[in-house]
DNA sequence: TTGAAAGCGCTAACAT
DNA sequence: ATGTTAGCGCTTTCAA
């Protein structure tokens, strides 16, 4: 038996629609595509029924059709860490400002050799763009590069090298940890120590860059016991300024890669009775919502990771309606700029 | 002029592979479905041409004819508070294990009062289940239900009042809050105050509930001065905190909503020269990663919340798997039971 | 202003 | 073991 043109146990279609109104699809398709040519009758009684029965277009037989899916494809990772999800918020506001839904991946680690099912997966549902939003590691982004199956989607990248050659959107990390350096020189600092993330992340990278550069400038070249390796988290972080403390007890000022490391340089010295900033002072990076209220408050560094997203998605949005191009522009490479928050632990003796 | 066959410009279809292989798409289709009634060699032949087109089946044509779409429609909300990127990791690595695809959509604000068109859009793509993941505060989760066009796909509701009559995912908030103050109470604190979140949030609501029932049943029945309202953030919880030090100045413990306005205590006290945990003992609520890195690290109540993604997703798909429900079954609702994680903040003159 | 026919890419049902 | 036909829900093209 068929329940077809049964409005009470499936879903209506156009159909039901249509023969509830006595007109054809075509019409109803017309109403629902605000085409002109309807007569004003018409197109009220079709909105009156489609109003009754609740009906709603089929988003994915009309992506079938049409060969648009108005859906971006979003791949992710280390959703457990901090700042992806600000990333996140911004490009699900700006993806739903523009009408876009969006469909998420979630890597397993950020640095996956094969990501081929999850491009192919997103690939199926027609994304007409993806926007890779885990940081460059390792391999990860050339990776993706490699293993993309042609024709491809357009594809944003996110916080990695500004690569020429593809769209990326990142951090002016080198410049962060180069304001974060300079600013502890400013305030009397000489032995400053530097507590990195992985050295196969590019962020980590750039910052152990930008704080070698600002120590070279100030003529006081930093030699490796005054960099210290962590992995982001605040229990490395803590590893890292032990040992720290062994290869360099001078040590008068420490730049860490991120917050979370800056936070466990703060819980050791309230242990170690290291007066801070008096003894010691610390400036983190990434201005979490929380530093504020670390014992001391945490200067560091700030990044708009919301704002990346959002402009991920215009980007992505732009490529996608952009006429098919030879030789990708040079815009397609953009760099936000960081900004150095001066808070409790790093003033010397003075007052905010 | 036409391009199709042309597997250079176009993306291939199940056609192209077909004329190809000299086959009908029927057999492609079976070859793809692995269904066993290919000879060997064709399905052979079949795959190779497959893999050298680089063909992807196209999963929007494949939902649209079975009207199965391995797709979850999930809801959150407050991307930029901490805790529900959590819940995200456990819901998109169990959706990845179980074969579904996630479609995301961020609500404004915790207490949208109409939910139709993201619920709509969800449902035009034809997704299996709904996972609405914001927390129930206000009216929201009433007003799902009562604006959730029918028929209307299976709902799993993460974070609020364990309704029986559909199915729900939370935390037992009102243990978690009982456990917190109860331990201040073992820790010899007689003044213990408590800093809620907004009271028309369940979960705010359940933990200022227990925090009344562990006073109460200790006969220290709370006067409405030893609570403060805050709204989860941290500067919150600092107005709450001095709020707080003024209408309650014998306090010598404070559980706060979260760990977040916790924080804040720790930042006021060491700002006051209040000793902590001898003067004041405080616990939180959440077990953030970088609790235990707060000076003094903090007492706190740990919620697995990536283990609530992961539930929600099973219970979701359970549910589309499920023949006909006719009366909910009373396992709908889960219920998960937090554990208190003592650190420094509480200990009074003793060590860990 | 409206309708009929064709087809997007795929699979279910029935043939052979 | 394989092919044919029909159709998922929609829009495009063309005709009326």
């Amino acid at each position: 038996m068929s329940t077809r043109g049964n409005p009470i146990n499936n879903k209506p279609t156009i159909k039901d629609v249509a023969r509830l109104c006595g007109v054809s699809t075509q019409t109803i398709s017309r109403v629902l595509n605000k085409r002109p040519d309807v007569s004003p009758e018409t197109r009220e009684r079709v909105l009156e029924v489609i109003n009754q029965l609740g009906y709603q277009p089929s988003a994915l037989a009309r992506s079938l059709i049409q060969q648009r899916s108005y859906t971006l494809g979003i791949i992710i990772a280390g959703l457990k860490y901090a700042g992806i999800s600000l990333t996140l918020n911004g490009i699900a506001e700006q993806a739903d400002q523009e009408g876009y839904s969006l469909l998420i991946k979630e890597l397993p680690s950020f640095d996956v050799s094969d990501v081929q099912p999850v491009i192919r997966s997103l690939m199926a549902h027609q994304v007409e763009a993806i926007i890779y939003a885990a940081p460059e590691c390792g391999n990860n982004w050339r990776n993706v590069q490699s293993q993309c199956p042609r024709p491809c989607p357009p594809m944003v990248f996110l916080k990695g090298n500004p690569y020429s050659d593809f769209s990326t959107i990142s951090i002016d990390n080198f410049m962060g940890a180069y304001l974060a350096t300079r600013h502890l020189l400013d305030q009397g600092c000489h032995h400053i120590a530097h507590i990195s993330g992985p050295m196969d992340w590019w962020e980590a990278i750039e910052r152990e860059k930008g704080w070698h550069a600002a120590l070279e400038d100030a003529k006081l070249p930093p030699e490796d016991r005054q960099c210290a390796l962590g992995n982001w988290s605040s229990s490395s972080g803590e590893r890292a300024f032990y040992s720290l403390l062994e290869s360099y007890p001078e040590v008068d000022g420490v730049f860490a890669g991120n917050d979370q490391m800056a936070l466990s340089v703060l819980y050791v010295a309230a242990k170690k009775k290291i007066k801070i900033p008096e003894q010691l002072a610390v400036v983190g990076f990434d201005d979490l919502s929380e530093s504020p209220y670390y014992s001391p408050s945490l200067t560091t560094i700030r990044q708009d990771l919301r704002m990346l997203g959002t402009m991920a998605v215009k980007k992505a949005i732009e490529m996608v309606n952009e006429p098919v191009v030879t030789g990708d522009s040079l815009s397609d490479t953009i760099v936000i700029k960081p900004q150095l928050i001066v808070r409790e632990s790093s003033l010397f003796g003075r007052t905010l």
